[in-house]
DNA sequence: TGTTAGCACTCCCTTTTATTGAGTGCTAAC
DNA sequence: GTTAGCACTCAATAAAAGGGAGTGCTAACA
């Protein structure tokens, strides 16, 4: 069977309309609120054929149709046109963000807050990562007797501390000179580029300081390779009950019970590729939620930092307006971070 | 009317009963399962009589007897006995903790994960505050050009960073002399202690440096007395589903909520005094909680450095075993950081 | 050949009506 | 003061009865 356009404008109908009121829609319906001018006897034949053809189904004989996995894919895919409309608030994000920069991760938190208010549906929005970053600066101090405290600078300003217990005590010329090694080895390669023979070359060029420096040396390394975890922001998950397909004892308690164990949103985060994903029902990557969709996008900051934004709500969410928010959040933080190459994290 | 001690008797069954099933307990009941060798009728008597004084209340006429809030406010006070066995298993605790040291945030983290997994309550924990601390030591350093590094160490180690642009660069000397006279002037102060006095003398001192200094005295100053602010973790949130007098969509909505906002939370964190308290029903300080009961602990790692851990679970929670938890991990975080005044913070 | 009116049928949902059973309060006897 | 006995109450569950939205099918129509 072919779906025609008549067929295709039925469906699309019945899709906006269950998208709005959550409810089984039937012939007359359609018939009524569509410019196509059939009866509803007309309409029902149609409905049969798409039943056949998977894109809808019904929860029970003599009730309306419902958008099956299928028809929502369609739609998402062929059908939807996305609109700026009500994303036109969204300017307040813009607002919110150049206030809040200072720190990233109240940014981040902020940036799920408004998703969430937003949209209506529950936001999560991953740290970003920014594993090509070069060490810009490194540098040891003495704190306390026998601790040392290195301080290690990459680009974008991040900054990792690390306090080192030494049980001998390095003099102060040891320290000099150990900065001065450990910065012109180190300055301008990437994490990854630092590799165990270069950190023994590090070592056999500090034979002579003492025999500590193999151990600051190491700790040192391990400290700059110390992989960011990755953090994970959520807000809104509450706003699941406002579905009451999702509100039940049973379902909710599983979304929500995947939503506090944050890891297990991890594997929303995709950075492979730079886009919007929508997965419908039992597409999706998570667990527990298949009777949710979750629509992600990836944001980049400036360049090499890149995140990822997710969206979690019924079947019949608003694809429109979600793909819509997410598109201006990425172009709004791309465009934030633009010429502007500065991180601050604590 | 007299609470004599038959009546305790039966009050104490009631509630312990209560507290297991969940369900209003009968005359019957309590006839059979206490060695008062009474028969129904009389325990009858005495029930219209403790209802009467307030400490027990009927859900509706021909059903059983539930506790009020002042019935369970007096076992709380009266009848209580903590017990140790059921806590025996919180020795994980120890190892978690032992093991996750490295970094205060995760192991708070940890601690309300255990905290709710061990009680199957919801559970808080919020960070320590430390306002008492010392500044040890403070260092500036070129990082790039226009760009100054502040790394400042306070007591325990906690290190806080900030990155200071500056538009007119900075001699290595006038940086080293800046070193020298933030760290004479600062070291051995406690945050409070730092006046606007003592920043205008030390200024004044730097006054023959450059003209850029009193900006980055300031920033300097700022970076210290920044606030940390009161981080608030969560775990078991959705264990409130277990319980059905809080499952229902209204309530678990509500108390969700509550718990995803966790700054709402912040009522809890009381640093006033050491000790346990329990908040029953209407007498928590938390909106949208009061069908909960509310247990809060102050903790403290080492001295000076005071934290709130909180449960907050049904009217009918086992406050025995909630209030023997508690009691145990406040030794064991105090213990665990005796002798160590280490803390690492990035 | 596609469209439509008409009608019987299905099945969820809501309301109504019974039924059950745990638990009470009261009274009278011990 | 304690207890057995009994009538009564009321939530909870089950069963029965309507109501209604929506369907599928058939037959007539353009």
């Amino acid at each position: 069977m072919q779906l025609d356009e008549r067929k295709t404008k039925i469906l699309q109908a019945i899709i906006r309309n269950y998208l709005e009121t959550g409810e089984p829609v039937g012939s007359r319906t359609i018939s009524k609120y569509t410019d196509l001018n059939l009866s509803s006897a007309t309409i029902r034949n149609e409905m049969a054929d798409l039943e056949e053809m998977g894109y809808i189904l019904q929860p029970h004989t003599s009730a309306g149709r419902i958008p099956s996995d299928q028809g929502y894919r369609f739609y998402v895919d062929s059908l939807m046109k996305e609109n700026d409309k009500k994303v036109g608030q969204m300017q307040e994000i813009q607002d919110m963000l150049l206030e809040r920069q200072d720190k990233m991760e109240s940014m981040l938190k902020q940036v799920a807050k408004v998703v969430a208010n937003n949209t209506q549906y529950a936001a999560m929005v991953s740290s970003p990562r920014a594993l090509g970053n070069k060490v810009k600066f490194v540098q040891l101090s003495r704190v306390d007797a026998g601790q040392i405290l290195a301080v290690i600078v990459v680009e974008r300003n991040v900054i990792k501390n690390k306090i080192l217990s030494v049980t001998e005590e390095l003099s102060d010329e040891t320290l000099l000179k150990l900065n001065i090694l450990l910065n012109t080895n180190l300055n301008g390669l990437t994490i990854d580029e630092i590799s165990l023979g270069m950190i023994d070359a590090m070592k056999k060029q500090a034979a002579n300081y003492s025999g500590i420096v193999d151990e600051v040396i190491d700790a040192v390394a391990e400290a700059i390779r110390a992989e960011e975890d990755l953090e994970i922001y959520t807000s809104g998950a509450t706003n699941i009950f406002k579905y009451p397909e999702l509100a039940d004892n049973t379902k909710a308690s599983e979304i929500l019970n995947t939503f506090e164990e944050k890891q297990m949103l991890g594997s929303l985060v995709n950075e492979e590729e730079r886009g919007i994903q929508v997965y419908i029902g039992e597409e999706t990557p998570l667990q527990g939620m298949k009777d949710c969709s979750v629509v992600t996008a990836t944001y980049e900051l400036g360049d090499g930092m890149k995140g990822t934004i997710g969206i979690i709500g019924p079947k019949r969410m608003d694809y429109d307006k979600v793909v819509g928010t997410l598109r201006t959040l990425q172009d709004q933080l791309d465009s934030l971070y633009k010429g502007n190459g500065e991180r601050k994290d604590d």
